[in-house]
Formats: structure tokens, sequence, C-alpha cells
DNA sequence: CACCTAAGCTCTTCCCTGATG
DNA sequence: GCATCAGGGAAGAGCTTAGGT
């Protein structure tokens, strides 16, 4: 037996060279320690080895219910939380999930936010929020980031990522979820409504309307709002009298005073437009604000649509209409859909399509 | 020399027993590692030792500079990020701070938070939220749950905390800022404004134009709210020929359609009611919105006093008084306060009182 | 003073023991 | 006797603090 005996490993009570510290009454605390009751400590008290502790708090099956009951207490006795960072430096994985969203001011992504935290919170996962800006490359530099912390999940917004980011995540092999659009790509897994087709819609409707004269506003540097405008000007373009639409896109962020702004502009530079597709409901509340204090009849003399609803949509029903997309039910969707890839289910349909809805209400 | 030879301390080359596994051409992969690079292989690389490269990349000063910077180098080329895990777990301290606010839903929560993220992230802090829908109890799950992570820092919204949720944070020794109220007690730290001031600056303004029969309306169940009715209450109650005011609070949380509903409720009820303190503005847009459809003058019949502007106020400039709030910058105080705490910096008053603005429109 | 070796933070995975059918 | 299963001992996971050299 070569082996020199072990006899120094034990952790919680030094008792050797240096010892003396906690002395009487005070329970050992080493100077590296955290303070808080550990998973020995607690299983000591339940009369159990730490690693039966450990099973019966995380629920696996194979612990006599008798002796869970005991390490429960023990646990809700002692006020014990276990340690994530040990739990995650143990297991190479986090409960925790990345969320990236483009913005935070954006009441759309709030509402989506809230519906991710809504599934994933209960579920005792915690949701790391990270904003890029609408900048893929901020984008990437999160996503390196947030690796680091081995989540068991990431959620991203839109299918804009860089090629870097692109082969992190895959490499990474942590289950991902796009959100806003869907992906066609196999083994990719998205949940939103087609934004080309929403912008297709808009086109349609005004021209069952009788609307000839168009354009399109947005602002932001938002990718998705372009391939709305897309949607939109490939409709436009298969009318032989209709003019390609007017179009008009400003990186400054939307707000209601710039619809107001915008709207003027456009309406001075075209007189004859009878027809405006704003990028964002507020572009949109905006320019109706605007119209009403210089009294353009709208929608007698130009027909506008904004995309979603704020709050305030339903006070002036009789002017706008807008294209209503499913927010929260997004990131709701999204995060279920997670659930289901972190739990190893995969069969389910990679891309989940929920629609949007055309809400009129010139006619009211 | 009696010690045993502990050859078999290396960590990324088993090559023992069961070897074998990544044979050749794999860079060795432990079934239990993680899969990415560690400080002790990018310490090889730099050719120092891992704790100098730990230095080095923490930026303590004490490291040589050309070591110190070989050390960034190579980092970069191995595409080398600290595991969190790792670090919370050997100091006891993780670079997360924990932000709690009571409404997710709330525009003055968002961009409270977001200000808060924008001092903290740049600072490579972690921002975990959690949202304990104006629950004390709630609110103390969360932090206990937060504690366990070990966070540098934490922050709260508003004085209720429990008893318990009071202990807990002392207990640990986190520099805590609270945010939205002021509180008077010593070494508390809080970033905000007196609500009660607010709603007694509210009182006056409209005494000053003549009104006499007041109402106070509020929805939620936020204390906030009601602290901002007592300062009200508190300067009508000064008044001799003025009655106390009529108080309308529901439940529900606050919208746009709920305060036209409640405006209409309220008038039906009090026929001569002359002036209305709202306690979120969305409830005062609703009811400015309801009393132009009914054709009821505002601020002629009504005078409407609102709680924080949303995008539109502007456009309802000459209908609307308001009080607006810091909302953006008490995050950033208290962000700011906060990292000043966790830098041991402690001379700074407790209290910050961003003061409030009542912007008075009704005159334009 | 710059740098290093040793130790340890708290948990989980690996692998084995001893009891059960 | 030979799989099956509850439970436990030992060994890290990757980093930082302590205390030398």
């Amino acid at each position: 037996m070569p082996l020199s005996v072990p006899a120094i490993k034990r952790k919680n009570a030094p008792m050797s060279q240096r010892s003396s510290s906690g002395s009487s009454g005070n329970p050992s605390r080493g100077s590296r320690a955290s303070g808080r009751p550990t998973l020995a400590e607690l299983a000591q008290i339940a009369g159990v080895s730490p690693i039966t502790a450990s099973r019966a708090l995380r629920g696996v099956a194979s612990v006599d219910p008798d002796l869970a009951k005991r390490v429960r207490e023990a646990a809700a006795a002692l006020n014990y939380v276990a340690n994530p960072a040990a739990r995650t430096l143990a297991s190479a994985h986090s409960d925790a999930v990345a969320v990236l969203i483009p913005s935070l001011s954006n009441l759309l992504f709030i509402d989506t936010l809230e519906a991710i935290h809504d599934v994933l919170m209960p579920r005792g996962l915690e949701v790391l929020i990270g904003n890029f800006h609408y900048s893929p490359e901020e984008e990437e530099k999160l996503v390196r980031n947030y690796l680091a912390y081995q989540p068991r999940g990431i959620l991203l917004t839109g299918l804009e990522q860089t090629p870097a980011t692109r082969s992190l995540l895959k490499a990474s092999g942590i289950p991902v979820v796009y959100m806003m659009e869907l992906s066609r790509e196999m083994g990719v897994h998205s949940v939103g409504f087609s934004q080309e087709e929403s912008g297709a819609a808009v086109a349609r409707h005004l021209l069952a309307r009788g609307r000839r004269h168009l354009a399109y506003v947005a602002a932001q540097l938002d990718p998705r709002a372009l391939e709305r405008g897309l949607g939109f000007q490939r409709v436009l373009a298969g009318e032989r009298e209709v003019r390609p639409p007017v179009w008009l896109s400003v990186p400054e962020p939307s707000s209601v005073a710039l619809g107001g702004e915008l709207f003027v502009r456009l309406l001075e530079a075209y007189p004859d437009i009878d027809g405006i597709f704003f990028c964002n409901d507020d572009l949109a509340q905006g320019a109706i604000f605007e119209a009403t204090r210089r009294q353009v009849p709208i929608p007698g003399r130009v027909a506008v649509v904004g995309f979603n609803d704020l709050p305030l949509s339903a006070h002036m029903a009789p002017r706008l209409t807008s294209i209503r997309t499913p927010r929260a039910k997004v990131g709701e969707a999204a995060a279920r859909r997670l659930v289901a890839l972190m739990e190893g289910d995969c069969r389910a349909e990679p891309a989940i399509d929920l629609g949007f809805e055309l809400v009129e209400r010139e006619s009211s």
C-alpha cells in the first residue's frame, strides 16, 4: 500500500494546523466559503450522503420517498438553496436561457419578453436578456458571451445572424429557437409569421379599396420592416395600372412624432398619394394625429395602415387599419418549443407559423 | 520525501486506465468537460501559470505588461471566455446584479430597466431580472433565489419588502439600492423622488386653478400610487372650503380603456367634479379620449392630471397636465450608485432625490 | 515585487457496492 | 446465480485565494 493516507481531506472541520478559527459555537466558516449552508451540511442533518441529498432535491426517481422527504424537510429548515455556480460547474450546464432581442424600447419585444418569462421562470429557468440593438455584430458578441454561461437554450430574434454566430451556435449543440420570422431551413426551429406575406396582405388590402398611389414608410434599421416592404412591393409589381410605391425609410428609431413628420414630408413631395403603409404603429398614429391637426380627412384622403397595435389604437378605430401580430404568443410558443427541445423532444414541426391579422377599421 | 508522487494529477490527459477514448487527433474531451478551452490551456499556450493568466485577464495590476499582452493574445486566438460558474464558485461572488421590478408591462419600469442595462452591461455585469408582480411575498421568494447566485448587488423597487426579505438582504451583506422611493433610514441607499410630495404638488396645482371638487383615480395595486394619493389628500385636508376628494381605486391593471370607463363612472356618480388626478397617464389619456368622444370640454369642464407621460402626451398637449418623473434617470442613477457601493465607495449621500416635473399643458 | 504551487469553492458524474426479485 | 436497483465514495468541473519563493 504505497498510497499515503489522505486523512486531511476533511472539508467542514479543518481541525488541523490552522484550526481554532471557528472554535466554539461558530458554525465553521472558512474564509473562502460563501457562508451559506452546503449540500454536505444538509446531507449530514438529513442523515444521508450528499449525493442522495442532491438526487432527492433534483427529483431523481430512484430515491426512497422517505429519504427524499427527510431531505426536503432538512432543506426547508436550513433554508438551503443549491449553489447554481457549483451545479453548473459540475454538470457543465446551467439553468439559464439566453434571450436576444434587438431593442428594449420597442413594445413588441417587451410583450414577447414577458411571455417568455412567464413560461420559463415557473420551470426554474433563469432568463438572461441581451439587447443587440439591431446589430448582428453585437449579437455575435452577446452569443459568445452567453455561451460561456452554458445555457440550456437560446432564443434569437430574426434570422440575420453573422456566419460566426451561426457556427458558434452549431458547435455548442445548444437548442436554439428563432423568433419573429419563419425559417425554411431543415432543423432550424422558428416561431413567428411571414413578414413578407404580411406586407403583401397590406398591399392587397389597399388595392382592394381602390388606392393606386401608394407609399411605404419605415423607421429604424429593422430588417423585418424591410421584408414587409418587399412583400408590399411584390404585390404592387404584379399590378399593371399601379405605380411602384414611394419608398421612405429613415434610420432613426420610430416614434409618434416622427410619424407625423414623415407624413407631412411625404405628402408635400407626393401630393397625389392615397395610401400609406407604415412599418410601425407609432408612425401610423403620429401620421393620423398630424392629419387630424391639419384637417386632412383620413381615410378619405389617405388610407393608413400601421404595423401592430399600440394601446391607443382602439380609440382611433375609425381611422386606422392595422396588421396585428401575435407578439406575446410568439414569445410563449418560442419558449415552449425551446423547453421541448431541451427535453429532447424533437419531433415537432420546426417552423410554427402563428399568422397575423389584418384589422380593418376604416369602415366603422 | 515521504509524500507519494502525485503523478495522476493531470487534468486534460487521463492517459491511464480507461484512456484510448480520444485516441488520435481528437483534442482531449473528457466526458465531463465542457469542451471549451480552459484557463490551464490558455496559460500553457501563453507560457505562464494559470494564476498569472487569470490575473492578466482580470486586469490585476501586478502582472508584467508583456506577459499580460501574451495572455490576451492567446485568449483571443483561442476564443477563450472564462467560465463564469467556476469563477463564481472560486471567488464566492458572481458578476451578476439582480433587479426586481413589480411589472414588465408598465412602460415606466421598462425605461428604468433599459437604463440599468446601459450602465451595467458595459461593466461586464449580468442583469438578472425578476418580476414580482407587486407582491412582497413573491419578491421575497425571488430575493431568496437570487441570493443563491451570489450577485454583486441588488436593485429593488419600492420600500415595501417583507421583514424576511430585509433580514435576508442584511445577512447577505450584498449592496442594495432601492428605486422609485426615498428612504430616510440610515445607511439605506435609495434613488427616486417623493411620491407623497408629487401628489401634493398635483393638489396645489388644481387648487391654484380654482378647482374645488376633486377626485383621485387609481388602478393596479401599486403602493406608490397610493402614496401619491395620500399627498394629494394631505394638501386638500388643509383647505377649509374644499371637500375631501372622491377616491376611486380599482385592482385591475391600468389601461387606456379603463381610464375612459372610470372617467364615465366617476362623472355619473359625481356630476360636479371639476378636477381629477389619475395615478397613471394611460388612465388619464383614456379619460381624455372618452371626454372628446362625449364632447365634454376639458379642461373647461374637468381638469385632468396624469402621472407620467406616454408617447402620445405631446400630441394631446392642450388637454393634459402631467407629472413627469425621471424614469430612465432613476435606473441610471440607481445603477451607478450600486456600482459605487460595489467598489466600496460608501461616502455618497444615501438618498438621491431626482425630483419630478409638473408639466402644465392646460394653457397652451 | 512578480510569479508560482497548493488548496479548495460546492456540486454532480462515474462507477461501484450491497440488497432485492 | 444473474440482472436490477437504491445508495455511496471518489474524483473532478475550472477557476480564485492563500501563502510561499
